[in-house]
DNA sequence: CTGAAAGCGCTTACAG
DNA sequence: CTGAAAGCGCTTACAG
């Protein structure tokens, strides 16, 4: 293994100075420079990544935890975080927390000495608070974070719950809808020791309702209680057809949940959009190819990634002067696009299958 | 920060003592062992990986070199190999290549001082060869290596194509059909720079052919040239619907092609089975909720990813030795489920869905 | 602008 | 079975 001395010794410096040449140091003369990077390169060196660390303090490696890389959404977040560091030659460990709070705990806790410079999470059950108590430090970045306004104690970035459920039912509406579901929403209370993905379902429920009652449709009925899985969307179709299915429209929650829906009512014989129009909420790719395509809010996964990227470096960065003690955490929300599609207007609408740039060229 | 200096403190021993019982190296005495994990656990101590590499030139992080984490393929592989290294304590970074050779290369080049034990690649352009040039040493496992057999340089693991494609002909045989499209296949000689995964696509398309063949069927018609992309299946399935349909099944050679395909023909109303049976290849979720279903040979992930693991640790371990040098690379190739659902079978059929385990308790 | 020295936190021979 | 010493390959003050 060729090291910083090797490379030092045929440039005819010191490591010091190597070492400031290889990082673009501008104390540097720029022939030096040239000299140092000349040579590293004939010699193929490269850094070590454990010894730079171990001395600086950092690694250039990011760690993402997601409770299940299979989900669509999990997955393209992680597709385009991973390519956003990448561009600036950092690295992403992903890991797998199935859904399990126990587990997402114990991987953020080993994580602290573990040579990672800071923590992307999509939690599903721990709040900030939570994961504070064992992130150690560890400069953390939240995907709808979930902790109410006050307890929130990291940067996060939001899904834009908001505004897309209330496109979704504005396009509804104009769809000439009247009697809509709001399938996989939460009502009520929260209660002191609920799933935190609670929130973020009742907070699209309400929105959804809002959005309802501005546009004056009734929502007593409106509640449809479902998890936000694809199996869960099938068996809760199924289920109101059988009660007569009492809605011309289902706007579900999220893309994975629709695609179940969808499949649960072409089993029943329900025709959409005739019969009933459907929406989901995310954007993934499945539901370009379902029949019918889904209309939906697509979330831009590109902008996620940048920001989520630029908020983690700022953090990193600012710690370094240790003066982000005081900081208030930012919340910041992520553009969307409404998707309309087949679920919405019928088979005769161009299928539109947006994805990212970065992800195009797919196929082997 | 807690350092071992301070865990050896408080339990009286010799920071040399205190890693070797935190090790659980069986030469320290059990009392000793005792007293350094009571310690290290009331201090809330855990090893600074930089430091551990740097010293032993072991880091416990794996990386996972894939094209695409939104092919579920690729999501499905990824999260088994994560779960399974979890298990073992062990971490996997993962990096997305998009499909682009030199960016496969580079990622695997910027790898060498890197702090990671080992590589796992799903190379789609990059022979073992090429690979092996770039790696300086690193070990690595390859899926679905196509480098033919004599230039083999790594252990790979192989999903079953041979037995499978078999198994898919075999089916639609039982089904009554005798009109074989083979979707996504490749014929005739390779050149000297093709893409790794063509010689896939043709070792899938010889075996169905050959499996054809010993069933009596004509194939002089079966090849329907196509990339292995849902769009692509689209495209190719109102091809062929312009053409007059001249098959009664529709071989796809893996999911993401089969559910464009799917799409495509019930685009142009073109009933499934009825008028045309269709089956994938890989088994990932998308599949169990299609219209219709889709039948298809589904590949054992979780004995992948057990294999996977297991191989590259045999390796790592055999490399301390020196001893892997002049070692035969293995080749394993993978189990397999044949899922018979709608697309071959008809609606009556039970639609199965089959996931691992470890993936099984999922939504939010 | 450059170099000599110290040290990040471990693990590894080696001596006892 | 345990401990003192050395050193993995860098970066960081600091002196010139």
């Amino acid at each position: 293994m060729v090291t910083l001395k090797d490379v030092a010794d045929a440039a005819g410096v010191s490591p010091s100075t190597a070492s400031a040449a290889l990082r673009g140091m501008d104390i540097v003369k720029p022939l030096t420079r040239r000299k140092v990077i000349r040579q590293a390169q004939r010699l193929h060196y490269s850094t070590n990544v454990s010894a730079r660390a171990l001395r600086s303090g950092r690694s250039g490696i990011f760690t993402l935890i997601v409770p299940d890389l299979e989900n669509g959404y999990y997955a393209r977040l992680a597709n385009s975080l991973s390519n956003r560091l990448f561009a600036r030659n950092l690295k992403l460990i992903i890991q797998v927390s199935q859904y399990i709070k126990t587990k997402e705990l114990r991987q953020i806790q080993e994580l602290r000495s573990s040579m990672c410079d800071g923590l992307f999470v999509c939690s599903t059950h721990n709040s900030a608070r939570e994961i504070q108590q064992v992130a150690n430090g560890l400069p953390v970045l939240l995907f709808d974070d979930m902790s109410v306004q006050n307890q929130a104690c990291y940067d996060s970035i939001e899904t834009p719950s908001r505004d897309g459920m209330s496109a979704a039912i504005h396009h509804l509406h104009a769809c000439g809808r009247r009697r809509i579901g709001v399938v996989g929403g939460h009502q009520g209370a929260l209660s002191a020791s609920h799933a935190l993905s609670v929130t973020l379902r009742r907070n699209r429920y309400r929105q959804a309702l809002d959005t309802m009652q501005d546009l004056g449709m009734d929502t007593s009925q409106a509640l449809v209680a479902c998890d936000w899985s694809t199996p869960a969307g099938r068996r809760t179709a199924h289920a109101l057809v059988r009660q007569g299915m009492p809605y011309d429209a289902l706007c579900c929650m999220n893309d994975a949940l629709a695609l179940g829906v969808i499949r649960g009512l072409a089993e029943c014989g329900v025709r959409m959009p005739e019969d009933v129009a459907v929406t989901g909420f995310d954007g993934i790719e499945p539901g370009a190819y379902s029949v019918p395509t889904l209309t939906t809010v697509a979330v831009d996964f590109t902008e996620m990634a940048r920001m989520a990227v630029s908020m983690m470096l700022d953090h990193v960065g600012q710690q370094e002067g240790h003066e982000d003690s005081g900081r208030t955490p930012r919340r910041v929300i992520v553009g969307y696009r409404l998707l309309e599609r087949e679920s919405t207007l019928g088979i005769h609408a161009a299928s539109t299958v947006q994805r990212d740039p970065e992800t195009q060229s797919k196929s082997i």
